[in-house]
DNA sequence: TAGTATATCATGGGATTTTATGGTATGCAA
DNA sequence: TTGCATACCATAAAATCCCATGATATACTA
């Protein structure tokens, strides 16, 4: 098993006009042992891609299939809403995927990219939203200090 | 065993004259290492073509088999819905399979066909009502934010 | 320590391959 | 024969691969 396998750091990278962009060697280095794709999809609820390795949607798959049933109508949107939206990037062997309009677009991204770890997965964000959302957390950071809600395990 | 196996990402095409359709490339990617064909049927609850691998149904049966009484109505109805509706599907070597009117006309397709990965089975829509479900599905997301009742890891 | 060689990385551009899709030809059964 | 399913060929657009370059970091040495 791979023993580093957080994505982190923040790694600004160009957009070119074919809409390609080089994956930050760090992250590469991470799924390199398993595969040479990543998966992305539009965040939820941020004008941001979101990326990780298919392992951890392998997972999410599992998890959705053993804990609804098959012909729920939670499954059904669930599903919709992850799997209709990601896709596999395969990254070539300068390390770079090609990006869709429609993350892009959804991200804001015209010609540089802002890669942010996360730890198990990524986002991608456009500079300047990404300076404001950076900001945001930030100040807020300091306001009330995070929680992970333990007491319980 | 194929490592991945999960139908993704939503993508647009075109259905011919003929009733033809490309099966993305990425979809036969996964089916192509077992065999070149795929299995479809009328959605129960949508307006929409259902597809899958065989391999699925197989383990639909199973679950069927299992969790209802061999005797009973429900499993009878079931079994009838789906294995009685389904059908295999062989793509060509150019990628495209020949629907049937009865699917079509379900799913009210005539020259559009939008197909939406949804793991360990995939979707197939007209678009104009696959615009309305996509937006009903990411409205309710945003307002519930889904869940897999966690709390454990 | 300063200077040089080496490796890695991001990025541009062109060549090659894949993919979607239209059309035509062939085989088969009603 | 006619209608339908299957197989084959052709093409344009898009995705992918490959090579070249400049920049940066790392290692090596005098």
């Amino acid at each position: 098993m791979r023993r580093n396998f957080l994505f982190m750091d923040t790694v600004i990278n160009k957009v070119d006009s074919k809409g390609r962009v080089s994956l930050p060697a760090d992250y590469r280095a991470i799924v390199k042992d398993l595969s040479t794709e990543i998966v992305c999809y539009r965040s939820l609820t941020s004008p941001c891609i979101e990326g990780c390795t298919e392992e951890l949607l392998d997972k999410l798959a599992v998890d959705i299939e053993t804990s609804l049933d098959f012909f729920s109508q939670e499954q059904d949107d669930l599903t919709s809403i992850i799997f209709g939206d990601a896709r596999r990037f395969q990254f070539d062997s300068t390390g770079r995927v090609l990006l869709t309009e429609k993350l892009l677009s959804h991200a804001e991204i015209t010609d540089t990219a802002v890669f942010v770890g996360k730890g198990k997965k990524f986002q991608i964000w456009n500079s300047e939203n990404w300076k404001k959302e950076e900001d945001r957390i930030r100040k807020e950071a300091l306001k009330n200090r995070p929680s992970l809600g333990k007491g319980d395990k």
